[in-house]
DNA sequence: TTCCATTACGTTACCACTTACGTAAACGAT
DNA sequence: ATCGTTTACGTAAGTGGTAACGTAATGGAA
C-alpha cells in the first residue's frame, strides 16, 4: 500500500485507520455477546463503572477528551437509559453522572468480552517486531485479514467456556491482589496507608502471619481475591474480598467465600469474623446466606473506622455448604466485598 | 491517566488521540515553513506528487480511505487551486486528478519539512521499547510534554541549514539508489526487468564495470543519485540521475551533474553521452546549460526504446564549469533525470 | 440488440469529535 | 458587599471521516 512506503510521514493517517478498525472489532465482539453497546462509549462507561459516579469534566480529564464530547455522549446515554443525572446539591453547577441499575448490570458481565479483546489486541501488538513501522504494519495486517476479529471471537469462546477456579496464594499474583483491591477501595472508600502497606506486601502481612489468600481465576486471569487474616490463635478475619469490575455475577464471590470458609475449617479455626459496610448490601446478603450472623458494630478493637457491620460465622445458621457449591447464585452481587 | 490503566482495552481511543496530535504537530511544522497546507491532505497530495495524475478511486485504494473521502477532499482542493480535474476522453466516468503547477512547485520544496517530521517521529518511536503499545505510550508522552513538536522544529532547522554534499558510492547507500530511481521510473515510465537488475545490484553493474555512482546528501539523507556508466574505454554514459520528490529546486541536480562531469574529466574520458526524453524539459535545459549538445536520436545501439533525446558533452558549448558551481540555479527543475 | 453486472464517482445523511462561545454558579481579593 | 476570575457544562458550528444510495458509463453475455 502506498501509505506504507511513506514511513513515519503517514503515521497520523495510519493510526487513525487502526483506531477505527479497533472500534469496529470491539463492536463486533459486543454484538456477538448480545450487548447493545458501542465501543466509543467504553471510556465513559468504564470510568463510571470502575470509579463510580462522576462529573462531566472529571471524566473528560480522565479519558483525555474534551468536556463537550463527554457532555454530548452523556446526553445521548441519558436518553437511552444508560445514565442518570442529578445535579449536586452543594454546587448547582455540577451534575453527577451515574450508571443506571440496568447499565451497571450489563457492564458487570462484560469482563469476559473485555478480556478477549485485551488478549487478542495484546497478541497482535506483540507479534509486531522491530521498528514502530514494522510493528504497526503487522498490526494493520492482522486487522485487515480478520485475524484480530477471529482471535477476539476465539478468546471470548474460551473465556466463556471456562470455569472459575479457586487457587491458593502465589507470589506472582500479589500484583493482582493489589490491583483488584485498590480498584475496589478507590471505588467505595479511599486507599489509606495501612491498605497500601498490606496490598503491596501480602506475603509479609498475611501469609507469614499465618493467614491465607485465595484467588478466583477464570481461564488464567485473576478476577477475584479473598484473604483470611490471622488475628489470634484460632481467630481469623475474612477480608479483602473483591471481584474485578466486569466479572460480577459469575459466582466468583460465592466460590471465594466457600473456599475461605473451607480453609478456615481446615485450619480448625474457632472464630471467623468480618467487618463490612451497610452500603454493600449485595455482599452482606452473600455473607448471610453463607452462614454469617450480625453482631453489634463496631467490633471491639476494629482496625477500620468506617466499618458499620460486624459479622461472625455460625455454621448452623446458614444453609449447608454443599448446596452452596451446587447452585451458585448468579443474581447480581454488584460488589461482593468485605472490608 | 485512566485510559492507560485499561491496558489494551482503550487502544482505539488512544490511537485516535495520538493520530490527531500527530496531525497537529505536522500542521505546526507546515505553518512554521510558511506553507498553507493541512496534514490531512498529505496522503492525497503526496500520492499525486510521487505517482502523477490519478483517479479518485485509485487514490482512495492506495491511501486506504473511502472514495467519498477522496472525492470530497478533491473538491475542496480543486476550489483552492491545488488540483485540476479533467474527465477522461476514453471513459467519461473517470476523471484524472492532477496537481496544479503551483501545487507541484510548493510540494517540490517540502522535503526538508517531511524529513524533519519523519526523523522526530522515528526518534519518538525508538524511545518506546519496541512493542507497538510501548511506542504508543512513548508518543503520547512526547506529545504531551511538547517534545515531539520541539524536535520537529529542531530537525527542520538543522536540515534547512545544511548544505547539499556530493559523495562517492557507498554500498550501504545502494538501497537509496534503488529507491529514488524506482520512484522516478514509476512516475514517468515503468520499471523494466533491466532497470530492476541494475538498481538492485549497482556494485556489480556499475562500479565493478568501471563506472561511478554519485549521491547528493543533505544532512545525512540521500536525496539524489547520478551514475556514470562505462560503455567502452573512454566512453561514459550519464544515467540514473534523479532527485527525490520534495527536494527539487535545491540545486541537487546541478551539483550532481557538475560532479559527474568532473568525475568524467578525472577519468580522462573522451566521450560522455546521455539519453533522455522530450517530456523532461527542465532536465534537458539543465543538460544544455552544463554543456550537453543534442544529436539525432536514437543513439545507435541504444538500450532504451523510449529515449527520444540523445546528447553528448561538449565542454566548450556550455558556460564554464566554475560558474556553474558559483551560481547554482534554484528555479524549478521539477524532474532532473537522465534516462 | 438488449440487458444486466460492474465500475467510477458524486450526493446525502450521519457520526464522533473538535473549537469557540455562552451562561450560571462559586470563589476570592479588596 | 462587590466585582473580576475561575469552574462546570451546555450549545452551536465546523471538520474529517463513514455508510448507503444514486447515476451514468462501460462491458460482456444472452
Amino acid at each position: 500500500m502506498f501509505l506504507h512506503s511513506q514511513g513515519e510521514l503517514a503515521l497520523g493517517s495510519r493510526f487513525k485507520a487502526v483506531s477505527e478498525s479497533l472500534y469496529a472489532a470491539a463492536n463486533e465482539a459486543y454484538r456477538a455477546s448480545g450487548v447493545d453497546i458501542d465501543a466509543h462509549w467504553f471510556p465513559v462507561l468504564r470510568y463510571l463503572h470502575v470509579k463510580g459516579p462522576a462529573t462531566v469534566t472529571k471524566i473528560a480529564a480522565a479519558i483525555g477528551q474534551t468536556h463537550p464530547a463527554v457532555s454530548q455522549l452523556a446526553a445521548k446515554l441519558r436518553k437511552s437509559g444508560w445514565l442518570t443525572h442529578r445535579t449536586d446539591k452543594a454546587d448547582a453547577r455540577r451534575g453527577m453522572l451515574e450508571l443506571s441499575a440496568e447499565a451497571e448490570r450489563k457492564l458487570d458481565r462484560l469482563g469476559p468480552v473485555w478480556c478477549a479483546i485485551r488478549r487478542a489486541a495484546r497478541a497482535a501488538a506483540l507479534r509486531g517486531q522491530g521498528t514502530l513501522i514494522d510493528a504497526l504494519a503487522s498490526f494493520e495486517n492482522d486487522i485487515a485479514n480478520g485475524r484480530l476479529a477471529a482471535e477476539i471471537a476465539a478468546e471470548r469462546k474460551r473465556v466463556l467456556a471456562a470455569e472459575i477456579e479457586i487457587h491458593a496464594y502465589r507470589s506472582e499474583w500479589a500484583v493482582h491482589f493489589d490491583r483488584i483491591n485498590t480498584e475496589w477501595l478507590e471505588r467505595w472508600f479511599v486507599v489509606e496507608a495501612v491498605d497500601r502497606e498490606m496490598l503491596s506486601r501480602p506475603d509479609e502481612h498475611v501469609i507469614d502471619r499465618g493467614g491465607a489468600i485465595l484467588f478466583a481465576v477464570l481461564d488464567g486471569e485473576v478476577i477475584g481475591t479473598c484473604a483470611l487474616l490471622k488475628e489470634a490463635p484460632g481467630v481469623y478475619e475474612l477480608s479483602k474480598m473483591a471481584v474485578e469490575t466486569g466479572f460480577r455475577g459469575l459466582g466468583a464471590g460465592r466460590k471465594l467465600l466457600d473456599a475461605a470458609i473451607a480453609e478456615f475449617g481446615r485450619r480448625r479455626g474457632k472464630t471467623l469474623f468480618l467487618e463490612s459496610s451497610k452500603r454493600l448490601t449485595p455482599a452482606l446478603r452473600l455473607y448471610e446466606s453463607a452462614g454469617f450472623a450480625h453482631l453489634p458494630a463496631p467490633r471491639p478493637g476494629s482496625h477500620y473506622q468506617r466499618a458499620d457491620v460486624y459479622m461472625t460465622y455460625r455454621p448452623t445458621a446458614g444453609r449447608p455448604h454443599k448446596k452452596a457449591q451446587q447452585t451458585p447464585r448468579r443474581t447480581g452481587e454488584s460488589s461482593l466485598r468485605v472490608r
